[in-house]
DNA sequence: TTGTAAAATGTAACCGGTTACATTTTTATT
DNA sequence: AATAAAAATGTAACCGGTTACATTTTACAA
């Protein structure tokens, strides 16, 4: 079933029928019933390919996430979905699943037309996409992006801000030694996070005790192992920040291990707010990180690009402000543990 | 740019630039390396909207699932996502934000032209569905159908096999009073799960006790409550299986606050294996869902019905195996507790 | 050399809509 | 009633590819 058949049927024009699906331009209401009486009987829906042929738009959004977000990856879609599907929109989805294919997809993405507009969020390889950015021929909208903010659009979590804030925390509490477990080198977030924490220790007139910095790599072993290389150390760190969650929750394991009490012996911190943080005993106290509203701002931004409400050749950047989660792990009495239930 | 100019510039027609692009038909190679070298310099990329309205074909897959798979989600789309990309497909998804929204994306889909194929997870309304389906155009495939195996094509986690192990440990431990914290009524999840639960008992010649059938919500807040519950009957249960890991935790919150200890007060069971099972202590014995390797099932099945190797019009049904992970909460010396380090 | 099949390439219709512009109908004005 | 303006509708080109079929070129046998 096509528009000409329901032209035909309708005895007027494929331009009228074309009218009333878009409801453009003037049509006569009895006309109009008409038409939509004769497309709901023959189930007519306009093909969306043909449409977009000749409105070079798709009203499809390209996602292009990495493989390795894991929690984030539900939430930051859940919030593209909700904003997109207000406007009508689809969205194509994929994880890259090697460099090549990174690259590769979001500049197809980029110029075949497919996709109206893009979101990358690509940890790494920044030279590269800076590169390629220059043939856009579509809006692209960055997710924590570690490029120049001249020159893209992106919107961040503010990792400096939510580290400083869970450090000074931890500061307040009266911890003289704090050690930190970082993240991977290289990685934009652990460099934003530890940032952060030194800031905090700059703000306060503190200096940082380089015994107690720790490398990492995010995953729970490295912070098992931190953990216990930390409590070698002289002086013992009397509260610990975990650059992410899940490096905390190995320091758990190891504390555990070792007959070390949290926070009494020493005091956790970490950063994420992940599912499992609030099922910890204690709960950990950590950094929230809004990824849904991430999800949702990159997308509402996008689609005003897309349709020029916003000058899609401006460059714009956005970091959302993190939110301290109290749990019992820096020693806070009052705390969030039993919100679960 | 288009095939047009292409094909001026290399001097030679659109059908022939068509084919090199589309390594169709005799070309001679001379030809094919001075059409390429000449699509190159300049860049060029076919239209994949122009080319989808001719061969009416998008190569894109939609997916459609309830909102509320949270952990499932990601693995799930992951799981898809890898098959399609090696087919090069594209996934377009769409959480399903209201009953209306479902089923309309998915009519949509299916009749629009504008996905070769749709992956559907809606746990609820499967009456709309089964209606709606009779107006597919295109191949559909059902994750964790219940409805009629002779009417569709669908990709199963074999919940009453899972359930029926699981239970069957349990009684292997020699438990005697052993309860069951149940589902939400009318889920079809919940359903198998207590028919596996029914059928170990049955197979072993035993009987259920109806005391220790708890009604749940798959929430930890009625596993929390149901625990209580169960706990106050007379005989107790030596040992409880929730019906899903979130109910688990409840129970484990439940008994650290009346300290119960688990396992040596009362063994748990659960059933999904989320990621955070594994961080309980003792680690939660569970039924593991191979929920990446479903992605992949129904996504590979779904390729070859588009690619008519399989005959797309045959109803087909797979359940997956699941299988047991052994932890310390239902007795077991050896277990994989210490497995995340 | 000629004939014929195979290989290479070209022509033009087609996929199913949108829309600029042209035409017809209606309404309002004098 | 004539006329101008506004409203409604129609015509046909266009979006950018694919492909059936026609035509030309090449290869090889007789």
């Amino acid at each position: 079933m096509q528009i000409r058949e329901i032209a035909r049927l309708a005895g007027v024009s494929v331009a009228t029928v074309s009218r009333v699906i878009n409801g453009k331009g003037p049509i006569k209401e009895e006309t109009r019933k008409h038409i939509l009486k004769i497309m709901k009987e023959h189930n007519y829906v306009p093909n969306p390919i043909a449409r977009s042929l000749s409105t070079r738009h798709t009203d499809t959004i390209g996602v292009i996430l990495p493989e390795l977000v894991d929690e984030f990856f539900s939430d930051l879609i859940r919030g593209m979905d909700v904003e997109a599907t207000k406007s009508n929109k689809y969205i194509m989805v994929t994880g890259s699943h090697s460099k090549k294919n990174i690259a590769e997809t979001l500049l197809e993405f980029m110029t075949s037309g497919r996709v109206d507009g893009v979101i990358l969020m690509a940890p790494l390889l920044h030279r590269e996409i800076s590169e390629l950015l220059s043939f856009a021929k579509c809006p692209v909208v960055i997710i924590n992006s570690c490029l120049d903010k001249e020159k893209v659009v992106s919107f961040n979590v503010n990792n400096v801000q939510g580290a400083e804030a869970i450090t000074k925390h931890l500061i307040g509490h009266g911890y003289e030694h704090i050690g930190m477990i970082l993240g991977p080198k290289f990685n934009y977030d652990a460099e934003q996070r530890f940032a952060g924490f030194k800031k905090a220790f700059e703000s306060e007139g503190l200096s940082i005790e380089n015994s107690l910095l720790i490398p990492g790599n995010f995953t729970t072993k490295s912070g098992f192992d931190a953990f216990y290389e930390l409590l070698r150390q002289n002086p013992k760190p009397q509260a610990i920040f975990a650059a992410n969650d899940m490096m905390a929750i190995g320091a758990y394991e190891a504390a555990r291990k070792m007959g070390v009490r949290i926070p009494e012996d020493v005091a956790i911190a970490g950063f994420d707010d992940i599912f499992i943080s609030r099922f910890l005993k204690p709960r950990l106290t950590t950094v929230h990180v809004p990824v849904v509203e991430l999800g949702q701002k990159a997308m509402r931004y996008l689609l005003k690009m897309i349709e020029k409400e916003i000058d899609p050749t401006k460059p714009y950047r956005e970091d959302m402000e993190t939110e301290i989660v109290i749990g019992g792990s820096c020693g806070c009495k009052n705390n969030n543990s039993e919100e679960f239930v």
